[in-house]
DNA sequence: GTCTATAATACGATAGAC
DNA sequence: GTCTATCGTATTATAGAC
């Protein structure tokens, strides 16, 4: 059972994530913070002794909530080329945020990217966590060798289509890749 | 002939345009340019009125840099294809410093396009400007109609490649991918 | 445990002496 | 034109009352 502690814990994470989110770590203040998850101005410091304890937390809540999407993959989607078009989908669902905010994980990775030692590697976990699935899918089409170049090969092609999407607030171009990403992995699998 | 007053704001916009390419925009202070440029503190305020007036000269600075290398391409290559891949392979001759701070445009463009509309146009200039070259050569090359989503792609392609590159801190995924694009164009060139 | 008041610092920006 | 001293504000962070 969770303490009134537990909550507000929770109250502050999940404010920071969408606000990390929308305008960025950095851009964030804990004014803002505080605000957005109705806490008084000095408590945090109850709560997190710093910003980047705040971050780390925002960090594990996305990856259990990463975690806990991909096991609903795994258990609801049998084919590997279907959870692989699962993936793509997702992209094309989230166009309205994907538009306003870019991508959840590749702007965090850009904006730590130049920053500290410590930031960068919090970030690149939520690469990782998709990366690792990914081998898991192309090695199971039966591409063991290539499977980590190709899990590259299709978050870069993500990224990539994110970015210019949002630069161009195009929605079509973002379709059309995700159409394409899909053509992509129906002739991985045909020649698998 | 330059004033004395034109070269200090020139060295000004230089340690400027370096700094918000390793630092990002956000990150680097007042204090950080004068210290870079060797010129008083205060002093920065007779020659840009604010910030965003710094960063104004430095995209200026950077559309003229683009704009001179893009006029040479295309007086010392003659087929669009060749001048195609010599975009692909500035990117691949750049790898250490993508590694280290990411694409000069694309982290420019992410860092603004949370914050206003004013620095976000700013930014989506540099991109416009390689876009719409690249616009030039599919056309030259007989792809009138697919010309601009074509530009698209390529641009798209090249930040995943970027960005995850950077992510991974993996030079070879970079080689890969920009040998790929070379691929790619030779086989619309082939088919043109 | 919860909250208010406030410290300490860094920032962008200004005023005014030379 | 050039520079120094400084302001006002916003930020992270602390001290201490309830």
């Amino acid at each position: 059972m969770p303490s009134k502690s537990d909550l507000t814990k929770q109250r502050i994470v999940q404010a920071a994530n969408q606000l990390f989110y929308r305008k960025g770590f950095s851009q964030t203040s804990f004014s803002d913070v505080v605000a957005e998850a109705d806490v008084p101005r000095g408590n945090i410091y109850y709560y997190f002794k710093s910003k980047e304890e705040i971050l780390k937390a925002v960090i594990r809540y996305r990856l259990d909530t990463i975690a806990g999407m991909l096991a609903e993959w795994d258990k609801s989607i049998k084919e590997p080329q279907k959870r692989l078009e699962r993936f793509v989908r997702i992209m094309y669902d989230s166009t309205p945020a994907l538009l306003r905010s870019g991508c959840p994980m590749g702007t965090l990775a850009m904006e730590f990217a130049k920053g500290g030692q410590e930031l960068k590697e919090q970030s690149k976990m939520l690469f990782d966590i998709f990366q690792r699935w990914l081998v898991n899918q192309f090695s199971d089409m039966g591409y063991t060798e290539e499977a980590h170049d190709l899990s590259l090969q299709l978050l870069a092609r993500g990224q990539g289509l994110i970015v210019v999407s949002q630069v161009y607030q195009d929605p079509g171009f973002l379709e059309r890749g995700t159409r394409e990403l899909d053509r992509w992995i129906d002739e991985l699998a045909r020649y698998a």
